[in-house]
DNA sequence: GGGCATTTACTCGGATATGATGTGTCCGAGTCACGGGGG
DNA sequence: CCCCCGTGACTCGGACACATCATATCCGAGTAAATGCCC
């Protein structure tokens, strides 16, 4: 029950892809030397990524990622469901019809409240993660990141975009 | 992201534990017939319910697992901590220091937005499930179990008890 | 008949194999930019 | 000088190994009951 490793490297892609001007596109390559990331594994991320449509690609040269909608439309939700799956966390297997005392399906009617109670709680994160898009979580980065760190990403990213 | 397998049997157990009378043992042998599952594998279980304090043991004759507490004081958190780790979903690395545009740690003060977004969601779903016990789990479970089935039951146990 | 030591059967607990899933890597398909040649 | 075509380099995407953790199982340690023996 935890989180793939990947999961923070892609909200950070998307981050900083809402952070530079709206139609930037980023290679994996250069993404990963910025977060000092394995290059490939993070472009496995990017592509399930893309794959969930929260991403755009661009093939050959100057291509790379792009967001594919406006930061405000994409939740935390949409890029925790594009890496670890949308399944539930629970999957109820009905043991309680199992054994010498089950009794005929038709009696079931309902989930069993110990299965209705787990989904309930999933329920109440998914909403959670379903208040919050990628805009804010700009902007709680902007605010939080040390100035220093900015003005150098900033130079860091002319260099490289340029100088290609 | 998901929960183990036995999360299911684990729960379903202590429901019945706490269906029976107050100190009943039941042995893993008599739980896993119950309910049809592999009994090596339902014993694991067991044991981490027990090593979390939830189950009680005895060994020898007449022995099995019985709750430790009375079941209002057992929350379902409880129970899903002590089969699937009580960690934190998300890990963060905090990857926003690497890279070459990093700077020193000390201009870092809180958690990204990004961790205290993921760990809100967290908190939310811990929340609801620690507002149900193991008595809400059973007074559900008796309100939806097919009376067929409670009378099956009931006689089983009694013929499996008294005969041994 | 009662009490005690011994045996016996039963139970949990951790150490031990196996399989699935997440982690990490690689090379080919596709695409755009650039450069040279022709009009 | 402008346009077009061929070339080349760059990028993603899926196929391919590896590691880790969940799954599944087994046998030994420990315990309480039952038994047989002695008083």
């Amino acid at each position: 029950m935890k989180h793939s490793e990947g999961l923070e490297w892609a909200i950070h892609s998307c981050s900083l892809l809402a952070a530079l001007p709206p139609g930037t596109c980023l290679p994996s390559k250069l993404l990963a030397e910025f977060f000092d990331l394995p290059e490939a594994y993070l472009a496995k991320q990017m592509q399930k990524l893309s794959q969930a449509g929260i991403v755009e690609t661009r093939r050959g040269p100057r291509g790379g990622y792009g967001l594919a909608r406006p930061s405000a439309d994409i939740t935390l939700l949409q890029m925790v469901e594009a890496i670890d799956g949308d399944a539930q966390h629970f999957r109820c297997t009905e043991i309680r019809r199992c054994g010498p005392t089950g009794v005929a399906n038709r009696h079931y009617t309902r989930p069993c409240g110990i299965a209705r109670s787990l989904w309930k709680a999933e329920a109440a994160w998914r909403e959670e993660l379903n208040k919050v898009n990628l805009a804010d979580i700009n902007r709680m980065g902007q605010a939080e990141t040390p100035p220093e760190q900015i003005a150098k990403a900033l130079k860091w990213f002319q260099e490289k975009l340029a100088g290609a």
